[in-house]
DNA sequence: CTGACTGCAAACGTTTTGCACGGTA
DNA sequence: TACCGTGCAAAACGTTTGCAGTCAG
């Protein structure tokens, strides 16, 4: 997916020259911030205002074209929406990496849910530990 | 569990009066935000300050006698560190409701982890949806 | 008795808001 | 052209800090 005009257009948002810019920063990225949205895509736009990010994430996030990732003590990160998959957080050095979900997993989370007469409509699985760069960098 | 005096005084901490009317706030309330602390505990402690309840929520996360349980969205709610579980927290009306963790999961989230090199720390499973007594009201 | 803890008030950083201007469809 | 979206500055909000007094061990 790099047709962003059209992906905001499909969820009834103009697709203007900053929407453009954050959503291209967090595909090249992965996952980040609103902060550090805002510090990448400034960098390149210098007249881009962190309301008009705030904005914007948060509006995108409604319209399902973004996806909150909150985290264990510290700010949500944001990342595309894309089928669903795990998350695997560094709790050294913060990086998110994603992992495609397992069947397995699937099913027996739904047949937990549906035992409860539980209406699931959204999956989270975040994995708290430490990468293996980071586990290198230790060692040292 | 309820000597949440020894509770404190193994993890470093002074059994405060202060602390354990946020222990048993939390217990009786099982996922509370900062916030609601605060309120629930002010009711019959007036002289409480939120500036307290914030340094002893974060200092008891860190020694580990409570769980930050960060959700989309909203606030992080926390609660009394025990047994890994999975959260069903409800879209409608907010609660969080623990689920125990089904031994397959555990399995395959390691065997995932393993594979890459991450050492896993922590487990966080939450689902999203409509809980019972939402569906209810909203058929209404 | 002493260091740890509390409450207060002020400081701080983050997020939200209102509004005039500019750009997309 | 009509609205939606942007940038700015201010306001609102949540969280943290420093300090003097108090309390648990």
């Amino acid at each position: 997916m790099t047709d962003y005009a059209t992906l905001l257009n499909e969820s009834d948002l103009k697709a203007t020259f900053q929407r453009m810019q954050l959503l291209e920063s967090i595909e090249e990225h992965g996952h980040m911030s609103i902060e550090a949205i805002y510090d990448e895509v400034v960098k390149t736009h210098p007249s881009l205002s962190l309301a008009t990010v705030y904005k914007n994430i948060i509006l995108m996030v409604e319209k399902g074209v973004l996806v909150e990732v909150p985290i264990e003590g510290k700010k949500s990160k944001y990342e595309l929406r894309k089928e669903d998959h795990i998350h695997l957080v560094c709790t050294e050095c913060g990086e998110v990496e994603d992992k495609p979900r397992m069947e397995e997993t699937d099913t027996i989370l739904n047949t937990l849910t549906n035992s409860e007469h539980f209406k699931l409509t959204k999956q989270q699985i975040n994995l708290y530990g430490v990468c293996e760069h980071c586990q290198v960098q230790e060692a040292s």
